[in-house]
DNA sequence: GTACTTGCAAATAATTTGCAAATAT
DNA sequence: ATATTTGCAAATTATTTGCAAGTAC
């Protein structure tokens, strides 16, 4: 999460011929700065604090072009499936809170096997994949547990 | 794809103390048949065909319900993430064709372990996870090669 | 200067809620 | 008998489109 990085998509999007706008640099800056994924509407929400007048349709224009030069991915959760998180490396595996919402990534070994195996076995030619792992962060967890302590010590 | 199975997604309802209604019967036993994911609106339109008083709304908060007994499960596209399939057994992974939507199970071998590695390595407790794979099923492959082979005898 | 982009308003699509009538047990 | 469930209409929410004004190059 450098700021080099943020310049490596500016220059993704010029290089595609799109126009570097303050909208969309403003766009590129909340995806990039969000530790977690965020909804078409919070990244508004956030981005107008950079930029008053950021429209939510923007949002949604420039939130396809990224999708399509592979600039943000789509996370998954088991409800939600409209959050997006910058894509900072190629690995497409998230790992994702399901409190907090904080979505990391995990290295995943032994993919390239499954898939494989999988090809041989059904005929399928596997293109793409979505991985995601999730559960409850340590901070979390440690919260949980407080909690729990918490409300006992009330109840009794 | 048993007549059984289906028995057993209804009794399941009852034991959770659901009634068992026509609308839940019908809506059932379109997913039950259903080889692809189905989104709401395919379901209420299939669903018409054996029983025409079918309401959209009745499919939302049935598809709210199964999901939270674990009958039926989202699909989670690259794209679309609103199509349910039922749950016929309890593995949660699917392999999705991006041409005709069908979708099949796989058996993922070492994803326990791989579990097991990102929570050493993170203090992530894992609970849940989506695991896709996306691409072309072996009869999709093939209509694709017809295809380029016709068009190329149009164009030439 | 000009083509691309924006932001608004309005249109469309997707999902949820309130409630009287219907029905499963 | 009665508590659950339904289906309709209407409300809410999410997303897309049309277009004149603005802006990056």
């Amino acid at each position: 999460v450098t700021e080099s990085d943020l310049q490596q998509m500016a220059s993704a999007l010029r290089k595609a011929g799109y126009r570097l706008t303050r909208a969309r640099k403003t766009i590129l800056r909340v995806l990039h700065e969000g530790e977690k994924s965020l909804s078409p509407a919070e990244i508004w929400e956030r981005g107008r604090l950079y930029y008053d007048k950021l429209g939510l349709v923007t949002v949604y224009r420039t939130l396809d072009t990224m999708m399509q030069l592979g600039l943000v991915q789509r996370v998954h959760g088991v409800h939600n499936c409209h959050n997006y998180v910058s894509t900072e490396q190629r690995t497409r595996h998230h790992l994702v809170c399901q409190r907090c919402g904080q979505v990391s990534e995990f290295t995943c070994h032994g993919l390239e096997n499954l898939i494989e195996v999988v090809q041989q076995e059904t005929g399928f030619a596997v293109s793409e994949h979505v991985v995601e792992l999730i559960g409850f962060c340590a901070a979390c967890q440690r919260q949980i547990i407080e909690g729990q302590r918490t409300q006992r010590e009330v109840t009794e």
